[in-house]
DNA sequence: GCTATATATATGTTTCTACATATACTTGTC
DNA sequence: GACAAGTATATGTAGAAACATATATATAGC
């Protein structure tokens, strides 16, 4: 359902083959809120003609493979901007890593403290690319002069503050898991620092 | 995937019916990080059993159905125990209302503005009933004395931390968007504060 | 000449998830 | 007596998502 806004919306702003859609909007533009492989764009496009929300016209091409470029119809436009315009329910809060802590009493407090550090190292890692991502699209923009740019900042602000959010939260169940190993008097077995 | 290793988790404290899985684990323990219809939770526990991961006895009861209890295999065990200590790569974020903001543009100001503060609503409303839950908890554990009412505390402290962060953000990109309105003059036209 | 990469679209299959419906027994309420 | 609610399990179906594979043309590098 959400890809078939985001579809509608992209073509909302011209015409584009479900390639450009895949490589250009999914992959590099939206890739920090949304997710599809190219099986699933290609037949939601085709899903989205058959509703008269699109419709596709064959490019002959030299030199490459031809294209099919989609247009979004009025009906789509309409559609799309029913969508937006209402507030949805929250989607159920989803997060497998926390199954994981919940049940982290059945692993030793070592192993525990380990999961959490290598998801903190991964969540790090996921914000340094998004914090390189807002600089470069400051750059280009410059003081985001227009609205879709301004819209595009916020969602990399928005996708930002999870991780924020994230790392400060393992931070702090870290230090739990070690002021419990050192309240049990368990810690030369955790958090060796003088070693290697 | 995920719900297996949330049901294993839950049977390697004891055993539990499909009904007791659904009604008191996922429902009521579990809701603010997973979440599974009961067909899903039986045709799970179905599957669990034909890969030896549980077993399962009919108990005969008088005045209710009968149930059928399921118990954890060693081999389920082990199962349990290596994915509750690996660190799985993160899942890609997803977040269906930033395709909303993405494509903001083309709603007017008010539209968008109107649907951020919805969301925020809605925010407000689950982070209260996590906090709620929290406070209950401490109730009735005290000061988590044992690990699993720890790790129980620490997965309602990651959504809570999940929902502040979401809230504000929400509050900043309403600031700057109101901020906007006011720039471009049409301050009349947004945010009425002397009206109704 | 071979291989990799970029461009471009399509189909097959499986799993997870959601929603609906069916069955069946007991207790409590109107 | 009828009806709802709680206890308990099972199946049907459809959509979303992930992953794999197939096809085809052109260019660039080895």
């Amino acid at each position: 359902m959400s890809l078939d806004h985001a579809i509608l919306g992209f073509l909302a702003d011209g015409d584009l083959s479900g390639y450009d859609i895949k490589t250009r909007c999914v992959d590099r533009d939206a890739s920090h809120f949304w997710t599809a492989d190219q099986a699933q764009v290609y037949r939601t496009l085709d899903r989205l003609e058959s509703a008269r929300h699109l419709t596709s016209k064959q490019k002959i091409q030299t030199g490459k493979p031809n294209r099919k470029v989609y247009r979004i119809t009025q009906a789509g436009r309409v559609h799309l901007d029913d969508w937006l315009a209402t507030s949805h329910a929250l989607p159920p809060y989803r997060d497998a890593f926390l199954i994981q802590v919940y049940f982290g009493s059945e692993l030793s407090d070592e192993a525990l403290a380990d999961v959490l550090e290598r998801t903190r190292v991964q969540r790090q890692t996921r914000l340094s690319a998004l914090r390189e991502r807002a600089t470069s699209h400051a750059m280009e923009v410059g003081s985001s002069a227009n609205r879709p740019a301004l819209m595009h900042r916020m969602t990399l602000d928005a996708a930002m503050a999870a991780e924020r959010a994230a790392i400060d939260w393992l931070d702090d169940s870290l230090d739990t898991l070690r002021s419990l190993a050192t309240e049990s008097g368990s810690q030369r077995q955790l958090f060796r620092e003088d070693q290697a």
